[in-house]
DNA sequence: AATCGATTTTTGACTCATCAAACTTCCAAT
DNA sequence: ATTGGAAGTTTGATGAGTCAAAAATCGATT
């Protein structure tokens, strides 16, 4: 099989990436997922997936779902690789804005050659994370997956790192940058009100946020660091 | 008109470089010369050219050839600026070797943004020329094109100052970073010798070196910098 | 002027990726 | 057990880009 093109490349990673997403044991992506995750219709993710089947890259279950075979998953662990090691990158060496990398790291995922992504690796220490916090493939795809709790979830009133942010979109991360909500800031939960739909924070600098449930649900914290 | 494709960002710029390399003045790029440079058989260049045509970006004469538009030209140098920026970058900033950086920048600069591309031109300085001495468009797609002589041309026993290498050729460009023949470098012609299809370099310490004339072809050269 | 060969164009076919719209399957609620 | 609707699949069509091979053109040489 010849190089994956970029539509290969970027419904591997949609399924890995759904895969991960998953709350329930059955890594089972349902095709109406995928399709929107690639902004194409439907039957067009129905098609691809089946050709993706005969390539042996992913298992198709109609009416069920798919899900990747280690070839499928090891691909698309290569290409999250490109993409997070190229987006800290664009921040650490380029000076760009962690809001605004994503978007470029989605077409330069494609068009870096291992060498290059090697060698930017190398350049910046071989990082575990990227600027968002998600974790960094190595080499063989093996990428570590800590479990983190959401703002959602996590106990009021205790210091915790911001360890995490599960959203690319560029206003939310200006947003949080702002406000100083950026991977390793130490925060804690003031706290919650279902229904009035918030979550009260206090952050560096005893500074005082109030976001809504959805956006607390994408921002994922670990305990504080030991001292010293 | 949408974004242009990599296919018709490439055509324009083998057909922009076609033009450039043309020794008569008449910038007609023949069909078949087109075709070899992007390694596509000549009907797949002729049926891509009529549509570019329809698209106002060439020019097309049928059985004379073709050239770009005003239009056309511009989108060209753009891409070429893309190119040789990245090359640039990857040389200084990645620490890649100058023999290694056009494969690269041949995928990357059809992924790179705008934004990217400007924020590296500023880094690097504003540069003149890439690593091979090409001359680097700018915003509006303006280059300047100096007109070197070659090691074929130039004066014997005459000190020089090597400018531009023409010829992206990996293993080329390794003989020539081992040789010491590398952009900058004062070089001066011993003899030539037609017969013998032979040019006897002195370079910098004193080095003897010896090329053929193809070789030598692709070698541009300036006269030495200003005293002082 | 006629011709031969190189170059170019045309034609027909193919792959990849996509959509619209018709059709099928499945399951949750009656 | 039915059934209505959501989710998924199939079918037919389209556009971009390509090649192989047949046909047309052009110009250099006789
Ligand atoms: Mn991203
Ligand atoms: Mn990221
Ligand atoms: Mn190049
Ligand atoms: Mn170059």
């Amino acid at each position: 099989m010849a190089l994956p093109s970029s539509t290969v490349e970027n419904y591997l990673k949609a399924i890995y990436q759904a895969e991960m997403a998953q709350e329930d044991g059955t890594r089972l992506v349902p095709m109406g997922r995928l399709a929107s995750a690639l902004h194409v219709v439907p039957g067009t993710a129905t098609t691809m997936v089946k050709t993706l089947a005969e390539s042996g890259l992913v298992r198709y279950e109609p009416y069920a779902g798919v899900r990747l075979t280690a070839a499928g998953q090891k691909l698309a662990a290569l290409v999250l690789r490109r993409h997070r090691l190229m987006e800290l990158f664009l921040v650490e060496v380029v000076g760009m804005s962690w809001a605004d990398v994503h978007d470029e790291a989605e077409r330069l995922e494609h068009a870096a050659s291992d060498r290059l992504i090697d060698r930017i690796d190398e350049m910046l220490g071989r990082p575990a994370v990227d600027p968002h916090g998600d974790p960094i493939p190595d080499q063989d795809g093996a990428m570590a997956t800590p479990r983190y709790q959401t703002l959602l979830t996590c106990p009021i009133d205790t210091a915790l790192v911001l360890a995490r942010v599960t959203d690319q979109d560029t206003d939310f991360l200006r947003f949080l940058e702002q406000s100083h909500l950026t991977p390793g800031e130490v925060i804690r939960v003031e706290s919650r009100d279902a229904a009035a739909d918030h979550v009260l924070l206090r952050g560096a600098g005893d500074r005082s946020i109030v976001i809504g449930m959805r956006a607390a649900a994408k921002l994922l914290v670990a305990p504080p660091p030991p001292p010293g």
